[in-house]
RNA sequence: GUCCCCAUCGUCUAGGGGUUAGGACACCGGCCUUUCACGCCGGCAACAGGGGUUCGAAUCCCCUUGGGGACGCCA
């Protein structure tokens, strides 16, 4: 047995490459992440791809991206069960000088005739183990004759399995419910049962957190860790997540796909956050934590132990929260991709861009959402909204108001901040024109809706010319679309 | 069906024998205000049901119900 520091902590990340990594492997990875760190340890990342039929590396890249994207870094190489064989195959060895294992040579079909009657009398299937007690001559020519055959592992079925569970207690299951199941399949790969088992014992881990639906898997492999004479490590089953329909979140949920969060515009911070709230919690107050407040305040024992459902509203706030919170070059800079979708940024200077932000981002739920909005104004409206223009007719629009506007501004000596909204409103007030109106006006010329971003701050990024030209556009389509006098 | 897990506002949760059952999201009011937001203040809203144990149960035990998971030569 390798010799293991034992204060030291090494956990592990397995997930299949079968799929995209949704919210709820994230989850998984990151309570596996802040437990290690928290504890000075080692995080690994496995990737458990024994099932070379439906394992594509293309999910493994999205597995790799995802947690680069949050920043869930591991401490040592990835480990690929696929290129273990050698390691599975020397375990394997001496679990069969053990004696508890043995080749079963039940076709496929034998196996499925035994679970259709099982199933015919109502009662749970378990292998029969018909091949369990074959005399050992007949095992002998069946192996010299080269009959196809798996290799079983050889259940006592005399008693119970305990563990206990860091989140969930004492949990302990009757052997005799368990079948002997089959380790080595008759192509001569492995099963997943087994490798978990060779792997997290090679890799010296010390604590499997991992998902709630292995928990019926786990007295299969304490009993191989048993029968290895191996101490199975510490086991921490965190609860499910769930639809809204409490139903096990899939494809059907939609953005099941970790990288689609990242497409939408989502913050990896509140992301982060997020999937740390789901099912842990500190106290009764606090929900916003930064990274390094999480790995302080982690621990196993603050986990729920029941399941919970995926709240978009949630995550959609912590992005506002964070969008608003962050740093300016932060949010520059995860905002940068989506920019560049944008039409017509190329003449918007630095600096503007930057104020654009500033006071756009307190408005908005998304990155995306935060590039539109800016690339809007940058752009001027392509068309009016039909309520906005009959709420201005309505309400704002007084005899004179527009062409004073534009005149006003035109004669306006001093483009720049705080000036522009003083004479602005005191040119408003010698009109008697409300504020509202005037700022209502300028908001429908210079972005077509009555929602925006603060429109004078707008306005004054925007300049002189293009203010004045919006203005006027907007006059001559007033002209041409209904009764307006100016 | 069998085994295993779970059960506090609509959602995430705190609370683990004595609490006006706390917070957050969402929702609804109000204030602020150039719109929309932000922010602030306030409101609505929960211990699944039934039995025990106890002076006292959301909390401990049992049953019921409901939800989830597992029952593969998938992981």
């Amino acid at each position: 047995m390798k010799k293991r520091k034992d204060d030291m902590v090494r956990v592990r990340f397995a997930p299949s490459p079968t799929g995209n990594l949704h919210i709820g492997g994230v989850r998984t990875a990151l309570f596996n992440y802040l437990f290690a760190r928290s504890h000075k340890g080692a995080f690994l990342l496995r990737i458990e791809d024994t099932d070379l039929e439906r394992s594509k590396t293309a999910y493994t890249e999205h597995i790799l991206e995802s947690l680069k994207w949050l920043d869930i870094t591991i401490d040592e190489p990835v480990v690929f069960q696929s290129c273990r064989q050698s390691l599975y195959e020397h375990y394997f060895v001496i679990l069969k000088k053990k004696g508890v294992v043995y080749p079963c040579f039940c076709t496929v079909d034998d196996l499925q005739q035994e679970r259709e009657e099982a199933r015919k009398q109502g009662v749970p299937y378990c292998y029969s183990g018909r091949c369990r007690e074959l005399p050992s001559v007949e095992v002998e020519q069946k192996l010299q004759a080269c009959q196809s055959h798996t290799y079983r592992f050889f259940n006592e079925k005399n008693g119970t399995v305990k563990w206990q569970d860091r989140v969930h207690g004492i949990i302990s299951f009757d052997t005799s419910r368990l079948d002997d199941f089959i380790i080595r399949r008759s192509d001569g790969s492995f099963t997943y049962n087994y490798c978990v088992v060779i792997d997290d014992l090679d890799m010296e881990i010390t604590h499997v957190i991992r998902g709630d639906d292995h928990i019926s898997n786990t007295p299969r492999q304490i009993l191989l860790f048993q029968s290895l004479s191996e101490e199975p490590p510490a086991y921490a089953h965190v609860p499910m997540i769930l639809g809204p329909d409490r139903k096990r979140l899939s494809k059907r949920h939609g953005a099941c796909g970790l990288l689609n969060f990242k497409k939408e515009g989502y913050l990896k911070e509140a992301l982060v956050n997020f999937c740390a709230l789901m099912g842990w919690s500190w106290d009764d107050k606090t929900t916003i934590f930064s990274r390094q407040e999480l790995i302080d305040t982690f621990t196993l024992d603050k986990i729920s132990s029941s399941p919970a459902v995926f709240d978009k509203d949630k995550l959609n706030w912590l992005n506002r929260y964070y969008l608003r919170s962050l740093s300016l070059s932060q949010i520059m800079q995860a905002l940068a991709p989506f920019l560049r979708e944008e039409q017509q940024m190329e003449k918007i200077s630095h600096d503007i861009l930057l104020e654009l932000v500033k006071i756009s981002r307190e408005r908005v739920t998304t990155l995306k959402e935060l590039a539109e909005t800016i690339g809007k104004i940058c752009r001027g409206p392509s068309c009016y909204e039909e309520k906005a223009v009959r709420k201005c007719r309505k309400k704002f629009l007084r005899p004179g108001l527009l062409p004073g506007l534009i005149a006003f501004l035109n004669n306006l000596k001093e483009w720049s901040l705080p000036s522009f909204e003083e004479k602005l409103r005191e040119w408003a007030q010698q009109n008697d024109y409300k504020f509202v109106a005037v700022a209502q006006v300028l908001r429908l010329a210079l972005t077509g809706s009555l929602v925006s971003p603060p429109i004078i701050e707008c306005a004054v990024f925007l300049g002189r010319d293009t203010v004045l030209s919006r203005l006027s556009h907007l006059e001559q389509y007033l002209r041409s679309s209904g009764d307006y006098e100016g």
